[in-house]
DNA sequence: CAATAAAGCTAATTCGGATTAGCCTGATTA
DNA sequence: TAATCAGGCTAATCCGAATTAGCTTTATTG
């Protein structure tokens, strides 16, 4: 019974590696442990293996609407942990950032596998652009908005200071993501960017 | 002779809409005007027509080894251009740039094609990171240090800044991609990103 | 002009990979 | 306990897509 979701598992692992196309029925039947035609008991079909992942992927995003963020649920509880925000704990946000979507199994495959399948189809797009475009920058947003009333930073456009943070990051995610032998000198830059960032955004008392 | 020419073309914008994979031998060749089998008279398999293509990639990109920027021969030139540079200028020349890389048709479909084929293959994948992440920064390094060298910006730390210009117009890009609809909107953050970098980064006499 | 090459076509051929058929076993349940 | 179901297996089947064979025609060229 728990074969179901290892399909879906091992499955998401393969696409994310490959892509839909190169992964072959037999791949993932050979990674779960089980014979190929066995799969049919629980999926009709190869694409409908793919659609469950897909389904599973909004499911999850919905409910950690901001994993993008340390602590998706609640932006003014989040505020509180930034109460005495200084230089050194915005990089530490940052880098943490960077390595939870960097590293975090779940997240990686499914960025990956979005990455290789974007131009498949309308809706898979729609979904790519939400999760690594709209919602961070609409997350990030609201804490450096809290961070900017707090008076540690300053700007006249949110919106645009929150694009100056997030970019960078999430360039460097898909340079870490393609070539993760630059882990570390991604995260050098994620921590200058950061810095940089401070110095031209925060109030420097 | 020019139908040689022609497939590599087709195919190209084949596998930039649906990925190698999924594009088959006959697509191309309905795409050329001739049959399947005919295909074979000029390159020796499928797999054969893509390498062509990333050859033919690697002969242009050497070439205009700066297209990413305006003219990409030679920085002290451009610089030239920039001489009497303010932030209407500079709006233009991020947009123009943008525009470029968005619409050039080969720029285009040699970038989407490599945004879903760099997992499959190690050397994709440092094709794909000189071509938008290093090469980018480092000839557009060049030109904002020329400008900072003429007192128009200033920063300690040419990298960082060149990074805070480039990753937004280059996530930017990457959402006009998969969303083509919503060019307007990311032409419209490019400019107040441009002019907010300049009020960052510019001396503001 | 005859010979050759270039480039196209139709008709196989091949082959790999998704899916189906049909059987078996062990658990669940009426 | 007999019937049903879940989930696995082996052995087809099916089918589509890449590639090959072999013919034809139209330049080229010695």
């Amino acid at each position: 019974m728990d074969t179901k979701h290892k399909i879906l598992d091992e499955a998401l692992t393969l696409f994310s590696e490959k892509g839909f196309a190169n992964v072959f029925v037999n791949d993932i039947a050979e990674r779960v442990g089980i014979k190929a035609p066995s799969l049919y008991k629980h999926y009709k079909s190869k694409q409908a293996i793919f659609d469950a992942i897909i389904d599973e992927m909004n499911h999850r995003f919905e409910q950690q609407a901001g994993a993008l963020a340390i602590n998706g649920t609640d932006p003014a509880a989040d505020a509180e942990v930034y109460k005495n925000m200084d230089e050194d704990r915005l990089v530490q946000l940052g880098t943490d950032l960077f390595r939870y979507y960097l590293h975090d199994s779940y997240t990686k495959r499914f960025r990956k596998m979005l990455t290789v399948e974007q131009f498949q189809d309308r809706e898979l797009a729609r979904v790519y652009s939400r999760q690594y475009f709209d919602m961070p920058l609409s997350y990030q947003g609201m804490l450096l908005g809290l961070l900017v009333s707090q008076g540690l930073l300053e700007t006249d456009n949110i919106p645009i200071m929150t694009l100056h943070f997030y970019a960078p990051i999430y360039m460097l995610l898909t340079v870490c993501d393609r070539q993760p032998e630059r882990e570390q000198e991604a995260l050098r830059l994620m921590e200058e960017h950061i810095r940089q960032f401070d110095k031209l955004y925060g109030r420097n008392f």
